[in-house]
DNA sequence: GTCTATATCCAGATAGAC
DNA sequence: GTCTATCTGGATATAGAC
């Protein structure tokens, strides 16, 4: 039954799991099962259930310091290649939208930090980190290059970014909870990307 | 010890608990501890566990169909009566948040819907309808009667809407999280509202 | 209504055979 | 590494005295 990737398929299950019953209501023979494993074999690969988490703590800070935009703070580079035309930056967004949608660990690693914001204050931390802080620091960044290239009116970019994000972050937590709910919210973003740069034009 | 109002004591007892810790993680012993009873004298007024949980639904249902300006959707009134001047609106608004924020009952209700969105479908729907559709559906309506008195520019107000009330939503969210942020998120939502008022402007 | 005591079950975790 | 068997504690829920 091992493929030497046992300790792996025990973080993926257990990340499904937490994020949507959270830790504390995921059981130890719950994950295993879902491994096709027996629980006890479980502690050959992790000590206990805190040292589960810890591990997917640990995957979710390496994976988002190596792939998410938001981590690495290289607006100019950005602004050069942003869209100036608004169907091809809505067609960029919602794009981006859809991949961190649908990608498994981004997906569930964000509805556990969801589901854990309030019990645990380290993954509080990472909830206000990965999926606000970074966010709106990446679009006031992006947002001031683009007010100095003239494609966007001047005005606070720190709001601007701010009316930008966060009403598409709601939009992904309605997704998370109501997936049927895609489509209509893709046309939101779609009118709402629309009407900010009709808004705040140059 | 009883003063008749043991079965509301459990209730907000529980409605504490299960909006830091979620209802499976929460324990009927932990629940009696806090009310000051034995977890066994909590049966001679819930026949579970369950039953805690849907009582508490419910009345947060009815405080909610009783109190909620969402609720109930009689704009041209709220439209008459909102401030005209942006120093108004801003202290209105404010007042709103903090008491929503600060509401014991409606505080806990909201992070138990957080928390609880992915597990419980009962509960995903009461959040999405609550702190979405209600909300939005609300300022719509508003937001339709000030483009027709001419204080906002004409615009869909759907999607003007999202851009006023889904910021303030991640706003709260963040308090819920992270309570001292309160006054950083204050001056947040001052900023955000006058240059709301100032990029639609009559 | 509250209590002590208990029944039953399932959780996390360990021991030791294979 | 995985298994069966087991330990120990804590969970929901019930029985019956006061």
């Amino acid at each position: 039954m091992d493929r030497g990737n046992t300790k792996q398929e025990i973080l993926d299950a257990a990340l499904e799991l937490f994020s949507v019953q959270g830790f504390e209501a995921t059981s130890i023979a719950q994950i295993a099962g879902a491994v096709g494993i027996r629980k006890a074999s479980l502690y050959s690969h992790f000590e206990s259930k805190q040292a589960i988490l810890d591990a997917l703590v640990q995957e979710v800070l390496e994976q988002y310091a190596e792939h998410s935009l938001f981590a690495r703070a290289d607006w100019e580079k950005d602004a050069d290649s942003f869209p100036q035309a608004p169907d091809d930056a809505v067609q960029m967004i919602q794009g981006q939208i859809r991949y961190i949608l649908h990608d498994p660990a981004i997906s569930r690693a964000r509805k556990m930090l969801v589901i854990e914001q309030f019990q645990n204050p380290e993954l509080a931390k990472l909830q206000t980190k990965q999926n606000y802080t970074d966010v709106l620091g990446y679009f006031t960044g992006l947002i001031k290059c683009l007010i100095q290239k003239g494609v966007l009116a001047e005005d606070d970019p720190e709001i601007m970014a701010a009316q930008f994000c966060l009403p598409i972050s709601v939009w992904i937590n309605l997704c998370d909870r109501e997936p049927e709910r895609e489509t209509e919210v893709m046309e939101l973003v779609d009118k709402h990307i629309r009407q900010f740069f009709r808004v705040y034009p140059k």
